[in-house]
DNA sequence: AATGTAAATGTAATTATGTTGCATTTATAA
DNA sequence: TTATAAATGCAACATAATTACATTTACATT
């Protein structure tokens, strides 16, 4: 129930020394709620009597913590998703798939995914990976195949 | 020399059916003239005399054609950079490397660089696929070596 | 329970980024 | 040479993000 939940992310606050203030618990419940990336726009209409500016800082915190990862979609626009993995303070590992549906414009976090290893040019030391997929996720390829628009 | 490489992009425009004015020719001759993409910012301060409007336009047509495409770097930021794969008219293959070097910020297309074959979840239908690396490029990974700042 | 304080929020202003409409200029085909 | 479609410039607008500062609030301590 509702009261179980809330008691969750009041412990992640807790835990990453934040306070427990409506706001905070308000976007980690949404974002905790989808299987989608929130789009910075989308937050920013849902928590319309939250300022903009608040919700910046909401963001920003809460990516430096490891709480959740900011990924940007095809029109470079803002995402966030809460981190599944072993993220930490300043500490991402956020190497999975992003998958842009080119239809519905929801980013999907695939944590499942992992990167294969590859080997880099000489002189190219990479601490970090991320992969970009776009295309059609389930729900719109079933529309798409059900009726052509 | 000179008239030879400008000649060059005049035949690019031409056959995309585009005027060879002097702002297109001059935002061709410095992203030919790079091994990295070229920040939005970065081809304002440079090209400071064309209107921002017009350079906007000048790269969005560029995109369109295939002559260029737009890499979003790791802080959201947009940069192009030329196209030396089969991009067509509208139908990009932008299927390679991306590596964001952390300390000089330059983005490097490595195009040798191909995707691996994965395979996705049920339902997710892929049609491109881009993959980021963000570290240290080689210039800036030799001089870290020498002189840990 | 009261309260002091650092943390969090709100407000206003500023900067960066990207778009649209319209007037003017220019490349080029005829 | 010239007509004209394309390209550019200009002004205004829209959105995204940041900064500085005033106000409020969570919560540790008494």
């Amino acid at each position: 129930m509702a009261q179980t939940k809330n008691f969750r992310f009041e412990e992640l606050l807790d835990k990453h020394h934040l306070k427990k203030t409506g706001a905070r618990l308000r976007v980690l419940s949404m974002m905790y709620s989808k299987n989608t990336a929130t789009s910075q726009p989308d937050l920013e209409s849902v928590m319309s009597d939250i300022d903009r500016v608040t919700l910046y800082r909401i963001l920003n915190v809460f990516e430096e913590k490891g709480i959740i990862h900011k990924v940007f979609d095809l029109n470079g626009t803002a995402n966030y998703a809460v981190c599944h993995a072993d993220c930490g303070e300043n500490h991402h590992h956020d190497e999975h798939l992003h998958f842009n549906c080119t239809n519905c414009k929801n980013v999907y976090c695939l944590d499942d995914l992992h990167m294969p290893r590859l080997n880099l040019p000489e002189g190219f030391k990479a601490d970090s990976f991320t992969l970009y997929a776009s295309g059609l996720c389930p729900k719109c390829s079933k529309k798409n195949a059900s009726s052509i628009n």
